[in-house]
DNA sequence: TGGCGTTATCTTTTATAAAAGATAACGAAA
DNA sequence: TTTCGTTATCTTTTATAAAAGATAACGCCA
């Protein structure tokens, strides 16, 4: 009977299956964790600029990313305003609503399956 | 009726879900595709040195990988030998071996989780 | 018109990881 | 004891990504 990883490996508990998941096209992948909390924060915020200092992001590569997500989408997922009341400001598209509760719903059945799994390796 | 993710991006298809998984101990990874490659091409060459040429990564890296492999098991999963009849060599033990077979079968429930959820996000 | 906070877009600097280079040690066999 | 190809382990260089810095533009409002 062939050991199980868990018996193979030291420290008899303490390891865990996990993962990281996106949607890719052609091969590139554009939408994952990442862009996903600063959109969130972006809905928050009303701010490109605050929600990426809250993520501790800089504002250039928050910019390259809604620039990227806006370009996949066929209608844009965040309308930005340079300029006016309070120098500009940020929203969120229904679109980006959408697409956000998507990635929630995929990554939670994603959660079940690490967990299924980590639960497996032990047993054998 | 809310639009699917197929409905919200551009180019109705081309797109998949897609991800990684691991094993990872105390939060930091340490067993994935790579030290996997890296195993599978030893066990083919015999020498640390000529599986890393083989996969382009250098030696150094590929001597770190294993030597935090090593550590992280009860027993060895490689045996190194400096010197000797050819200069030295690498084998594995069966404990790597199952490691390989095992993460070989992870991946492959993985890979149909994927394709599920890829269906799944076409159609909405 | 001038001020404000934001978006938009450069260029330059910094940090990090990867690779490369160099060299010693190993141990069997000629 | 010399040779060989490997392991073992430094230090140095290179490549890449991320961040930082700087500056213009925007458009409302006082």
């Amino acid at each position: 009977m062939p050991k199980s990883p868990g018996q193979i490996l030291k420290n008899k508990s303490g390891y865990k299956i996990n993962g990281s998941l996106w949607i890719e096209f052609k091969g590139l992948r554009f939408f994952g964790p990442g862009p996903v909390e600063l959109l969130l924060l972006i809905r928050e915020t009303g701010s490109i600029r605050q929600a990426a200092k809250k993520m501790e992001m800089s504002y250039q590569k928050a910019w390259a990313i809604i620039k990227t997500l806006n370009g996949q989408s066929s209608q844009p997922l965040v309308i930005v305003q340079s300029g006016g009341k309070k120098g500009g400001g940020t929203e969120l598209t229904a679109d980006a609503l959408e697409l956000i509760s998507y990635y929630t719903q995929l990554r939670k059945r994603f959660e079940s399956f690490l967990q299924n799994e980590t639960k497996r390796m032990g047993a054998g």
